[in-house]
DNA sequence: GTCAGTCTGCCTACTAGAAGGTAGGTATGT
DNA sequence: ACATACCTACCTTCTAGTAGGCAGACTGAC
């Protein structure tokens, strides 16, 4: 467990924000010094490039999004609400603003203009999560606690689909609450009636 | 039905492959001008700035995208088949891509740095779609060929982040089929059985 | 008809500022 | 002595946007 300066997060903080906001070209250099209080020349010392910086980041923040489906995993025994806390994590993050919108939802956007590196993070945290959704959804069957019209493959992509077009929603109309109108029902069609 | 030069369409034209491509901030008079044959400061003269440009852009958008739920309201007798119409029709400008995403879709996820009157204008195309859905959904249900499980207006704005979301993914994975593996079923789910 | 005036569409040439990035220096800690 | 972290100063390229000119088409007045 090195601790090195803060600074390096301090700066992938900020840039993560900024990109959640604006997308990967919505953002700069200097924006971030201005936030971080850093020159613009030292963000360069740590990131040497901008697609250093956001492949980091993204990388930060596929390592950060396993060790949330790990915790889910092992701490929610039932999958229902191991869906109910993905989509409770994110209902959150919108209500307070505090991270609007998934990192690689927005940078996907942008793919055709993206650094090949960047792509290829942005595209394996896609797969990871729907992998994680196909399982959990198949041990939903499995377990008889949901009830699936497709294969568990289909409705794990329609499913985080749903919830990436459920954030844009909310964006769109200004509203968080959108995101809970469109994913609860989402969450509800899925529990087998007993 | 006054005839002006085509050049300002042009201009149009080329935004939107740019900016469904790359976002607002992933384009630049530069590369229009590059594209249309014309100088940078010519498109000045059609559009004296970026904002004007995109606000008009969206504002053609929009009055294409009634024109289309016109004529399928027009064409189309069966709430299911004009939803399927909608679907397909993404579906075909995906598969051949030619506009391998929504223009008002990729702006939204831009919406904290976007100019206000083009976020007015966005805004406004959720709302006439949500609006459109919404009115098929109801009527579908009215007539005894579709089937919800929560209200028109809920179901409609589901529906719509779906559809969105279903790009998203197309777009991550590389992989245009991905827009109807989670489209399809989306649609089948409504169809109520006879 | 034609001739001045004007409008349109596009041009060259330019600006100020912001972009990402580099060179080379200094203070500090090991 | 070496590396880390940061700095000032600078570079090139790109950004949106402006100023002003020029050729051709439309206008009305004579």
């Amino acid at each position: 467990m090195t601790r090195p300066s803060t600074t390096a997060d301090d700066i992938l903080d900020c840039a993560r924000t900024l990109i959640v906001s604006g997308g990967y070209n919505g953002f700069s250099y200097a924006d971030i010094a201005a936030v971080v209080g850093i020159r613009k020349a030292s963000i360069h010392h740590h990131f040497p490039a901008k697609s250093d910086l956001v492949r980091t980041l993204v990388a930060r923040y596929r390592a950060e999004a396993a060790a949330g489906i790990g915790a889910v995993d092992r701490n929610v025994p039932d999958p229902l609400n191991q869906l109910r806390a993905y989509v409770g994590y994110w209902e959150a993050c919108i209500a307070d603003a505090s991270a609007p919108f998934c990192l690689c939802a927005l940078l996907a956007c942008e793919i055709p203009v993206l650094p090949a590196d960047v792509v290829a993070e942005v595209r394996a945290h896609f797969r990871t999560f729907s992998g994680w959704l196909t399982k959990v959804l198949a041990r939903g069957v499995a377990e008889g606690r949901l009830r699936l019209t497709g294969t568990p493959e289909a409705e794990a992509e329609a499913f985080l689909a749903t919830v990436h077009g459920a954030m844009l929603s909310a964006r769109a109309y200004g509203d968080p609450s959108m995101f809970a109108t469109i994913t609860h029902p989402l969450l509800e069609r899925l529990v087998r009636p007993h």
